[in-house]
DNA sequence: GCCGTTTTCGGCCCGACTGTTTTCAGTCG
């Protein structure tokens, strides 16, 4: 609608309708057209695309917007940094309609012709372009593992009794996975390849006789591999580690055994106890095997609380009682912090301070009344440009504990974000840093730390540095736990859930600490109540 | 297009930042 000058209040109150549709307790799509009109800042028109959009899976006005508009322009909007205004420009004053055409005009200087752009805008362009081709055909873990888990399901369902691994970067549970391998025990033959032809969601199978390659209807490539039976376990690991890993593993043993009973036999042979396929990444996973110093890696069992999650008081879905009583009920904690948004953050109706105190009375009120269960009171307070806290003093005291994140000014250099970072850290009332580099996976790189500087920092003030479990952000990335874990600086898996849906996101938050060779003993919310309480109490008394 | 009332028409979410301007538009969180 923005690419075609629709009215611009006509746009915002559809934006307003997607916006709430996204933030209601309840799936709109079980609502009839009367319930749905009822929906605050959804009228009459709307719920009728609504409806429409349930009952026949699209909204014949939004086809014909996108049958006006070449698929490239709509490509170019989710280019971060542009806009529907700017990319109007591009496509009405400029010609250009594909993402390629676009990166050609950057490079030839002849972006900063048009209106409204310069020098700068062609850069940053130029680098977002470059920063989408560079993730061009790699995917998230998440959106893998969705597919992943159904296809093995069904690849077991048509060839019964066979032996059948997932390997390769989405077997160590990389962050960002290239494709999906998978290993099959028995060789390739005809039928087989009949059999996976009836996987309707596949296409584009190719075969070499040995493995077949090919792609999930989501773009997800699949690469099929086939083995002896008896060499399953043998080629699974050498399909699992990493090149590194595998040079090194090659090295200890004498000679590549092919027939193995399990890859644990496989290790001992090369005088080495199992290393997790999350460790196999050529590291240092052999010099911990040798010093038996392997970690026990952290689960989802380990876990005793949840820190970092917003209600409606802030921007998310469900009440303060809705999300205890989840944590409680269905994931069997014993708290959950609850950190929403602070003042700054307007655009998410983060707390002023009258309603920070508000918050604090509902929560003393709901801690009365659900037993077996605490709800801890905490904040995610903006790191401002100058790397302070938007709130005094005397109303951080306030707070069980303080999540300090930046949510604005990502064009910093290194030195400027980093001492940013360091002086947050530096403030006696802050007890955990979120989300360090404001990444966004495959969409955004985040803005440059030193890493030691920040992690040093962070031990020598006492600050626990999040995971943040949402597989778009894993941030701190697991590539810096060890020097964490090593400077004694804690580490705390959080879910920064939004919604009672959102906590299972400390699934991914697992995962990336598996990787970084993370152990219940580093991690904060792996304290049960009785320990964080007092872990947080003595926090406050050395440096408040 | 939605909402609310000053009730059928007028106004619509905010603050910070950046870059391109020379007073502001566009984008983001």
């Amino acid at each position: 609608m923005e690419l075609h000058n629709e009215n611009s209040f006509k746009v915002k109150s559809m934006a307003a309708a997607a916006f709430k549709i996204d933030k209601l307790p309840f799936s709109v799509a079980q609502k009839n057209l009367e319930e749905i009109e009822k929906i605050d800042s959804i009228g009459k028109s709307t719920a009728s695309k609504i409806n429409e959009l349930i009952k026949t899976g699209v909204i014949a006005e939004l086809q014909s917007l996108f049958e006006k508009t070449p698929p490239g322009v709509v490509e170019i909007m989710s280019i971060k940094g542009l806009g529907p205004k700017k990319v109007l420009t591009i496509w009405n004053e400029l010609g250009i309609e594909t993402v390629g055409e676009l990166y050609y005009a950057c490079n030839e200087n002849r972006l900063i012709e048009a209106k409204g752009f310069g020098f700068k805008t062609q850069e940053e362009i130029r680098k977002a372009i470059e920063f989408k081709i560079a993730s061009n055909g790699r995917f998230l873990y998440r959106q893998v593992e969705e597919i992943a888990e159904p296809l093995l399901l069904d690849l077991k369902k048509v060839l019964p009794g066979q032996l059948i691994s997932f390997t390769g970067d989405y077997r160590r549970k990389c962050e960002i996975v290239d494709g999906l391998d998978v290993l099959i025990g028995c060789p390739l033959n005809e039928d087989i390849i009949a059999k996976i032809h009836s996987l309707s969601f596949l296409s584009l199978i190719k075969t070499d006789g040995k493995r077949i390659e090919s792609e999930h209807s989501t773009g997800i490539k699949i690469y099929l591999d086939f083995c002896g039976h008896e060499a399953f376990y043998s080629e699974l690991a050498w399909k699992t580690g990493t090149a590194e890993h595998l040079a090194e593993l090659k090295s200890r043993l004498k000679e590549v055994p092919l027939v193995v009973s399990s890859e644990k036999d496989l290790y001992l042979k090369a005088g080495l106890p199992l290393i997790e396929p999350e460790l196999r990444e050529g590291r240092n996973e052999f010099e911990l095997a040798d010093k038996g110093m392997l970690p026990k890696l952290v689960e989802w069992d380990d876990l005793k609380g949840t820190l970092h999650s917003h209600s409606t008081w802030s921007d998310g879905v469900h009440t303060l009682e809705q999300m205890a009583l989840y944590c409680r009920d269905k994931l069997g904690l014993e708290y959950m912090g609850i950190s929403d948004h602070s003042k700054t953050a307007v655009y998410a109706k983060g707390l002023s301070e009258e309603r920070v105190l508000a918050q604090h009375q509902e929560i003393d009120q709901l801690n009365g009344k659900i037993s077996n269960f605490r709800i801890l009171k905490g904040i995610e307070s903006d790191i401002l440009f100058d790397g302070s806290l938007d709130y005094p003093d005397e109303l951080l005291a306030t707070f069980d504990f303080v999540i300090a994140s930046v949510h604005s000014a990502f064009k910093m250099n290194e030195e400027k974000a980093t001492s940013r970072l360091i002086k947050a850290i530096e403030n006696p009332y802050t007890t955990i840093l979120g989300h360090p580099t404001g990444r966004l996976l495959l969409s955004r790189k985040g803005y440059p730390i030193n890493y030691e500087k920040v992690i040093d920092a962070c031990a020598a003030n006492q600050v626990i540095i999040e995971i943040n479990s949402n597989p778009l952000r894993l941030d701190i990335d697991w590539r810096w736990h060890q020097y964490a874990l090593e400077k004694g600086v804690m580490l705390s898996i959080n879910p920064d859930a939004h919604s009672i849906k959102g906590f299972h996101d400390t699934h991914f938050g697992i995962l990336a600490a598996r990787k970084g060779g993370v152990s219940a003993s580093n991690c904060l919310n792996a304290l049960n109540l009785e320990a964080i309480t007092a872990y947080l109490k003595q926090k406050r008394g050395i440096k408040a």
